[in-house]
DNA sequence: TAGTCACG
DNA sequence: CGCA
């Protein structure tokens, strides 16, 4: 005998949250050092940044993008980008396995087929969060949103389709996908303030990895 | 309103 | 912590 009789201990395992959204449990533990590697490689391309929001407060997050598309955020607003504004230079194209990640989780979540052109990094460093907001700024809504956690403990926040609405808080650990799609596409989310910490391959922070089809 | 902060 |  081994492990927890309450908890798999054996790989990944599917949590269905409600029609449109699933969470995928160490979904992308196995490639945990494969994805970082890629991520680096894209930092080093198109370094990590603080926005700013259209009424010119800073974020919390450090951000970059590769694929197609990047989404970018200044006075002008929000919107997907094809070059990064900091070096005039396109988006560093989305590794392999990155996007292999992706369609893999969202067709176990449901929804086969997904083909995202646009990966938003963010890094988290303790104290960093991502206030209540909806992803609508893609062309349509019928491709899902697929969000890989690495790293620190993040508390998410999981809303309904309007802002009023009860957020559900949920525990994204180290590899672990949420997909949300369908009738849940538009759902409001955010990330309460990253709590310090340390984790074996990326120390005092989180990343996170939001595919999308922006186009 | 992908933000912060004051107030109860 | 929730609200304005």
């Amino acid at each position: 005998m081994s492990g927890s009789l309450f908890a798999p201990d054996d790989g990944p395992w599917i949590e269905r949250l409600s029609v449109g959204a699933a969470l995928l449990h160490g979904w992308a533990c196995a490639d945990d050092v494969r994805l970082l590697e890629a991520v680096d490689a894209v930092a080093a391309q198109a370094p990590l940044r603080a926005m700013a929001t259209p009424r010119g407060q800073s974020m919390s997050v450090g951000t970059t993008s590769c694929g197609d598309w990047g989404w970018v955020s200044d006075r002008h607003g929000y919107r997907y980008s094809a070059v990064d504004p900091e070096t005039g230079h396109p988006w560093p194209v989305m590794p392999d396995p990155l996007r292999a990640l992706a369609q893999g989780a969202a067709a176990a979540a449901g929804f086969a087929g997904f083909d995202p052109d646009a990966c938003l990094i963010n890094c988290y460093l303790p104290g960093a969060r991502m206030g209540l907001h909806q992803d609508k700024d893609e062309r349509d809504f019928s491709a899902p949103i697929v969000s890989v956690s690495l790293g620190l403990l993040a508390e998410f926040l999981l809303g309904g389709l309007r802002r009023a609405d009860k957020s559900a808080r949920i525990a994204l650990l180290h590899g672990d996908v949420l997909v949300w799609g369908g009738p849940d596409r538009l759902r409001y989310h955010g990330v309460r303030p990253v709590q310090a910490g340390s984790h074996p391959l990326l120390g005092a922070r989180r990343i996170n990895l939001t595919f999308r089809k922006a186009r």
